[in-house]
RNA sequence: GCCGGGAUGGCGGAAUUGGUAGACGCAGCGGACUCAAAAUCCGCCGCCGCAAGGUGUGGGGGUUCGAGUCCCCCUCCCGGCACCA
């Protein structure tokens, strides 16, 4: 063993013999039990950034942790291959998408080599690889064969100068963000696929998903948002047809004081031709984005039709208006508006002066008025004639069979969830299998002639696909008859190739199917990590996904992962300079200079380059977008990977976010120096004696060890409390490091202690904790050797400390046997020295005692 | 706006089931070693106070012998909102 902690020199060495031997290849073996731990795989960005490193080391140390505790592991790893960035990239650099991508893999492999992560390479898949995107291709026509893809056509965002659909994240206050120019709403025919057929089971599996966060299941329900309710046909008073709403409330049906339809709706269209002032408020409305987050944060704006509906209880005219906030996208894209029983139509009614009705009052009878706020409880009904008294229920009863009775409204079941639109107008993703024959008649790709491979040679310009200007790729035959075709140009969703990559690492090299029977033995997925960012939509896709695949007859199950680990985000300071046209350019922390006050508060930040000052934004997710990642490869540099993982796995509870400082990583590379270093003068002393243990101190640090073996593998097995665990590992390291190893006695508990912790590390650091296993005397592979097993003897104790109290207040420890009874914790309580003082003069009224914990006297 | 989460010393965090608030580490301060520096080692370290003690977990209220933890109200921050991945 070298005398010097140096990971330059010891981490490529462990690497290669990890790679020598093949420890972590994973083959399927019915007589093990099998672990599959999956990491969501990353984007090729071109760097690793530091979301990256904490998320690989807490799949890594699961990994690392279940080999060692027997289990045929699955770990592999892949990469997220098509998406925009890549687009964006070919136009600043002019280099093709495929290059760019394929190059930023092979950098980015080199770093997760170099962080010894425990990957499976052989099982490597990239989905801009034709290998793996056929199958989607192939799954598509099936899909489309069982009627569950349509087309369609949808709102998007329209970029009039770039001609080119932007996506909601390149809309900035209303801009394409490289154009500048004003984006219009525009719709187009669009490719969806049919995940609402899904969504009672999507809801109800929810229910069986025990492993995984509440607060994910809770976001997935409100996200699916199954309501019941009523849809009602308002006629409109001219004759000329109905407008349908769908209401959750049909009990307030008698506060509807006007209706409100979206700016995209047919009525609203129809009256923007008889009237300019109409057309233009649409066209208003048309200037802002698709987002849902913009459109709802609107100052709400809206403008009567001139036009009534008769209401269908009543009778009476009922005025019609268009509002920015309604979205077209969202049930019949029209609402019934009760301003006296909703916050939002409320809010309108004053702003325009429509009237406000109260038919709901509250059940325990008091008084409440809605001229100045909505009551939106639900309650009993008021100044609604026969119904008058009625609750929730029997209300939304009565009027739902008047009405079903007129045939004027049905009870439906309605999601908040919407077909998922899979289709993209952009060139770096996978091709829609799909022609059209000379007449414009949709034709899906034949099954034997897939792939649709992705032409990779391409001149970019930056404005339109180029898809759509490559006529080798456009002019196709129809299959059969040969006919001539026209290629369909629109790519996948770059969710459609990450909703199913899990499985298919399964059976990477499958070359006659999607999925074989090899993930029989691996799915589900034993514990998923990733950001909690994915906590709704790619997790969402990918269990739907899994029921497509599983309808389709493929080797997989109902659900796609038993356990989920939603890792928290890292975050990092912003810094940006903003242009006169208010485009924000950001720059990274470490291009910035801070300058910070006596309390280590941010006053200014400069950019170094030119010295001027950048504006401090907001602690925000690492992202490309806000330009504020930090560089892991810097620190790996600097000071090996073990300490970068050790460091990432200390800062923080995987769940929780981080912001990010990398002033303590030091802290992390002494740790393991002196860790090192204290391995080392036990290990210089030559081979360690093995006697009996007896002396009182060293029976207590034997404690400690046993007591570090418990809590570590609670930590690391059912909490996924790593950062308490090193805690636990670096206390028992400082115990270690203060005992005298003069005595044949003390070397044997050190020998076990150092062993120990080489152990419980392995997982965190596995390429010192190699070397120092090694050294220790051991000719066994570190990385599956057996975890480390409590000896109870060891954990025995015969005195526990206990707090005293008197009224809450701590004022004494003292030391019990174990099995004390309550009298006698109360005596010794109550004669302590400090305790006494307390009692002074004092009534003892009540005594808590709570055994090996704490005796609480209460007095006054 | 809607849905979900969070707030504890100068900083990252710990306190697992309502039972010692601040484990472990960073930074800082004092000392030892050294010609010196680095490294290392020893000690101190929430706030107020000479001390006894008081006080303290974003703010306000409540339940309890006892609240960082449970309940109600509020503030601020973060994530998602369907074309960033």
């Amino acid at each position: 063993m070298q005398e010097r902690y140096s990971p330059v020199e010891l981490e490529p060495q462990a690497q290669a013999r990890w790679a020598a031997t093949g420890v972590f290849a994973a083959t399927e073996d019915p007589t093990r039990e099998k672990f599959y731990c999956l990491c969501m795989f990353p984007y090729p960005s071109g760097r690793l950034h530091m979301g990256h490193v904490r998320n690989y080391t807490i799949g890594d140390v699961i990994a690392r942790y279940q080999r060692m505790q027997g289990k045929n592991v699955l770990h592999p790893m892949g990469w997220d291959a098509f998406g925009l960035p890549a687009e964006n990239a070919a136009i600043e650099n002019n280099v093709p998408p495929a290059q760019w991508t394929r190059s930023n893999i092979n950098y980015m492999r080199g770093q997760l080599q170099r962080l010894g992560f425990s990957y499976d390479w052989a099982r490597e898949l990239a989905t801009c690889d034709a290998d793996y995107y056929r199958w989607e291709q192939w799954f598509f026509t099936q899909l489309y064969d069982r009627d569950l893809v349509y087309r369609k056509t949808a709102v998007v965002n329209w970029d009039p100068v770039d001609q080119t659909v932007l996506a909601n994240e390149q809309v900035i206050d209303g801009r394409g963000w490289r154009s500048g120019a004003l984006v219009e709403r525009r719709e187009i025919p669009q490719w969806f696929v049919r995940i609402t057929a899904y969504a009672d089971e999507l809801l109800a599996d929810l229910d069986g998903l025990e492993g995984w966060p509440e607060a994910v299941k809770t976001m997935q329900r409100n996200w699916i948002g199954r309501s019941e309710g009523l849809q009602i046909k308002f006629a409109l008073s001219d004759g000329s047809g109905e407008l349908e709403v769908y209401t959750t409330r049909p009990d307030t049906l008698l506060g509807v004081t006007y209706m409100a339809v979206a700016p995209e709706h047919p009525v609203a269209r129809a009256a923007a031709e008889r009237d300019p002032a109409i057309a233009e408020f649409l066209a208003a409305c048309a200037q802002v984005s698709t987002s849902e987050a913009v459109v709802e944060k609107l100052e709400k704006r809206g403008m009567s039709l001139n036009l009534t509906v008769k209401h269908p209880l009543t009778g009476l005219p009922v005025p019609v208006w268009v509002a920015n906030f309604v979205l077209m996208s969202y049930g019949t894209g029209a609402v019934m508006s009760v301003p006296g029983h909703d916050e939002r139509d409320h809010e309108f009614a004053k702003l325009y002066g429509l009237p406000i009705k109260q038919v709901i009052r509250p059940a325990d009878g008091s008084e409440v008025s809605v001229a100045d706020a909505a009551l939106v409880e639900k309650g009993l009904l008021c100044h609604s004639g026969e119904y008058d008294g009625l609750d929730f229920q029997r209300a939304f009863d009565a009027i739902a069979a008047r009405l079903a009775g007129e045939a004027r409204a049905e009870r439906r079941v309605q999601y908040r969830l919407r077909d998922w639109l899979v289709s993209r107008q952009r060139y770096w993703g996978c091709p829609i299998p799909v022609l059209y024959d000379e007449a414009g008649t949709l034709v899906p790709e034949d099954a034997a002639r897939l792939p649709v491979r992705l032409p990779e040679e391409v001149e970019w310009s930056g404005v339109s696909s180029p898809l759509a200007r490559m006529p080798d790729f456009i002019n196709a035959t129809l299959p059969g008859s040969g006919a001539p075709a026209r290629r369909e140009t629109d790519t996948f969703d770059t969710f459609f190739e990450s909703s199913w990559y899990y499985a298919r690492f399964c059976c990477p090299d499958s070359e006659h199917a999607m999925v074989d029977e090899r993930a029989r033995y691996w799915m589900p997925v034993d514990i998923y990590i990733g950001g909690i960012e994915h906590a709704v939509l790619h997790l969402l896709y990918a269990r739907f996904f899994h029921k497509l695949m599983r309808d389709a007859g493929l080797a997989v199950a109902d659900e796609p992962f038993t356990r989920l680990l939603t890792q928290g985000m890292v975050c990092k300071e912003t810094y940006f300079r903003e242009s006169a046209a208010g485009k924000k350019t950001y720059y990274n922390p470490e291009s910035v200079d801070v300058e910070t006050d006596d309390k280590g508060r941010a006053i200014t930040a400069r950019l170094i380059a030119d010295g001027q000052p950048v504006v401090i934004g907001a602690v925000e997710k690492m992202s490309k977008s806000k330009n504020n990642g930090v560089d892991p490869q810097t620190l790996i540099d600097r000071y090996g990977a073990d300490t970068v993982r050790l460091y990432t796995m200390f800062a923080a509870p995987p769940e929780q976010s981080l912001e990010w400082s990398d002033s303590s990583v030091e802290g992390a590379y002494r740790f393991l120096r002196s860790l090192w270093r204290l391995t080392y003068e036990h290990v210089s002393r030559g081979a360690a004696p093995r006697v009996d243990v007896t002396s009182p101190a060293l029976k207590t640090l034997r404690r400690k060890i046993h007591e570090t073996i418990v809590k570590v593998t609670d930590d690391v097995s059912r909490r996924y409390k790593f950062n308490t665990a090193i805690a636990a590992v670096m206390e028992l390291v400082n115990a270690l490091g203060k005992t005298d190893a003069g005595s044949d006695e003390a070397r044997t508990v050190l020998q076990e202690g150092l062993e120990v912790c080489t152990l419980l590390l392995a997982p965190i650091v596995p390429h010192c904790t190699e070397a120092m296993w090694a050294a220790l005397g051991h000719d066994n592979a570190l990385a599956v050797a057996p975890w480390p097993v409590v000896d109870p003897t060891a954990l025995a104790r015969d005195e526990v400390e206990v707090v005293v109290q008197v009224n809450g207040k701590k004022r004494a420890n003292i030391l019990l046997p174990v099995d004390a009874p309550e009298t006698l914790a109360r005596e010794r309580a109550m004669a302590d020295e400090q305790v006494a003082r307390f009692l002074e003069g004092q009534t003892v009224r009540k005594v808590i005692v709570v055994p090996g914990r704490l005796v609480n006297i209460v007095v006054g």
